[in-house]
DNA sequence: GTCTATATTTGGATAGAC
DNA sequence: GTCTATCCAAATATAGAC
């Protein structure tokens, strides 16, 4: 592993578990097992790092995401595709999850351009747009599903980090869990037709 | 309004907008119209001074949702009155929420005991329990559920706080997809009658 | 209880030898 | 490109007069 990867890997490490400020330069080079000074051939600064790590994280999950998606398949099919690959991406590495989640309340952030990475919200909201042109999602704004969308992948990942375990079973209603937050209930589209 | 109070709302604010480490003493003093001493008069140390506005956070909004509360009503609405108040008790105080949330992602947060306030998660427990007795919510872990039911409300109040209007409607299908979360689907009610 | 002034520590970042 | 040594700024916290 290039020592430019060990700094970024000691990062998110230790933001993942003391948050930003417990990631002091030293202790970034201690555990990377380099000189503090040279955190700075790699890196101009400490934000970029954070941040280089940060788009590096997205982009990751945006390629597990993107491998055999059929985006002309049914939508409960592309929905269960799209939110078992982020989770399952995520699972591979906690430390991922919970680094993009200090980050995200981060002035940093901001500068990112408020929501995350751009390429999968461009996704979801395709998802989105598509089951709203069929009847199917409801009409709502494409953040406010995007963020039923994540919520209990969070939550399952953040329990499973505190030692509690999630079978297969959980883990796949859950997904429904939010499957059904986007849907139309039946009654609702009862009355749609009507 | 007393200094130390002038003290709290400065911090507040400055982490709403900056973050923790945006939010040093100097700043704050600067905003509450104090000396930076005076801070430590009244709190031990800022993490202290941190501890105390998240615990005053989540009592008034504890006592916000609990007012006119009826613990007999029905499912759904008891569901919609929680809801509606968190909902209304930040979107009243937008800060609090933002100030929440990167408290959240701090490490005092585990010496609070992780998932926020001990009173407020038991009545979302309570009323879980209730509907998974009656066969109408989902048999899914409470801190699942409680993601989902925080999670349109921090999307709308984010939202909001960068400008976005939210009228009526959408506010309240926001709820209701909080709700269908949790709810069972008509299909999956038939199967279990069945 | 509030201020002014200051002690102390630690952070991010750089210089320069190798 | 990596290390050692160091600079400078800023942050938390305290001392002590009023």
């Amino acid at each position: 592993m290039t020592s430019k990867d060990k700094v970024q890997r000691a990062a998110l490490s230790l933001v993942a578990r003391d948050g930003f400020a417990g990631a002091t330069t030293a202790r970034i080079a201690a555990e990377a097992g380099v000189a503090e000074g040279s955190i700075y051939r790699h890196f101009k600064s400490k934000d970029a790092l954070m941040l280089a790590i940060y788009r590096r994280i997205k982009a990751e999950v945006y390629m597990a995401v993107m491998e055999e998606y059929d985006e002309a398949a049914p939508l409960h099919d592309r929905f269960t595709h799209i939110w078992r690959h982020v989770f399952a991406a995520y699972r591979a590495d906690p430390d991922a999850l919970l680094f993009g989640q200090k980050f995200a309340e981060t002035p940093l952030m901001e500068m990112e351009g408020g929501q995350g990475h751009k390429e999968m919200a461009r996704v979801l909201t395709k998802l989105r747009d598509d089951g709203v042109a069929a009847g199917v999602f409801k009409n709502m704004a494409a953040d406010l599903l995007t963020s039923l969308f994540y919520a209990p992948i969070v939550a399952l990942l953040r329990a499973e980090n505190s030692g509690r375990h999630w079978d297969e079973d959980e883990i796949l209603s859950a997904c429904e869990a939010a499957y059904d937050s986007w849907a139309l209930s039946e009654r609702h589209q009862r009355q749609q037709k009507s």
